[in-house]
DNA sequence: ATTGTGGCCTGCCCGC
DNA sequence: TGCGGGCAGGCCACAA
């Protein structure tokens, strides 16, 4: 699903939609405008001008728009695919499907050249927004820096993978990213996020951007050395332990209890 | 404030 | 063969 490393995808993508002019807006799913806009609002706020920018705020995609232009927000959801004059961003996502229906098209932006930007979102779990909060996200996982990472973690009782999934603290982390990170890391996604020693904070950190790095060479969230091992009877790559699944932070985790301590 | 839970969206897959 | 139920998880509303 659209983790950190799909929404760079994406955003490198959208990069090729850059500089030419809106001619105009296809929005027929009203439920994926967000924010109390409509399709009108978003047409009349894009048509004539050019996007300037593509950038990326955890699993935000925001493109900025010429002119004092708004800036527009996307939001993937889990099955939420970029496609920009017929190629798409990513070859695969998990859990969503491969078929290419064009009902699945929620939101495109059509440029005067004929070519388009879409968003193909089967289950309807992403968004579109002018003008999104940015300020809500905390930040990046790609960029975090030790001190960041600990800011965020600090004094918190949540389970450790609860809080690096939370968003406002720490932007673009999801379920697989964060079981792929604690994995290589060794630590328990249940220990409590501000009782990590300084020693084990630096791997978390190392491991974390390392994570985010490797998944977004391979190409998706789905990449990681965990994942093939994350079902059932599935044992650790690393010392061969049977895995142990739970509900953490309301997600289905997996880890090592031999090694993630 | 923090943390946890349930529900929403829909397609897919398993078992009957 | 068709059908129902469970499952996937990002995000939000809401509760304690």
């Amino acid at each position: 699903m659209p983790e950190l490393p799909e929404v760079e995808a994406y955003r490198v993508l959208a990069e090729s939609a850059l500089r030419r002019p809106v001619s105009g807006v296809d929005a027929p799913d009203g439920w994926f405008l967000k924010g109390g806009i409509d399709a009108s609002a978003v047409s009349a706020a894009l048509s004539g001008r050019s996007l300037t920018a593509a950038r990326r705020r955890g699993k935000l995609l925001l493109l900025d728009t010429s002119g004092d232009g708004p800036v527009l927000g996307l939001r993937f959801g889990m099955t939420g695919r970029l496609v920009v004059d017929g190629r798409a961003g990513v070859d695969r996502l998990l859990y969503s499907s491969d078929q290419g229906l064009s009902a699945w098209d929620r939101f495109a932006v059509q440029f005067a050249d004929g070519g388009d930007l879409r968003v193909h979102d089967p289950r309807r779990l992403g968004g579109v927004f002018l003008d999104p909060d940015e300020g809500r996200l905390g930040v990046d996982a790609l960029t975090i820096t030790p001190a960041a990472l600990r800011s965020a973690l600090a004094r918190s009782t949540a389970p450790l993978k609860a809080r690096l999934m939370d968003q406002a603290r720490l932007a673009g982390v999801g379920n697989l990213l964060a079981d792929e990170t604690l994995w290589r890391a060794g630590l328990d996604p249940r220990r409590p996020a501000g009782g990590l020693t300084p020693a084990e904070l630096r791997r978390l950190h190392r491991h974390l951007r390392g994570s985010v790095a490797d998944l977004i060479e391979r190409g998706g969230s789905h990449s990681g050395d965990l994942m093939p091992a994350r079902a059932a009877g599935g044992v650790c790559p690393r010392d061969g332990a049977e895995l142990s699944r739970a509900t953490v932070g309301g997600r289905t985790t997996w880890w090592c209890p031999k090694h993630q301590r």
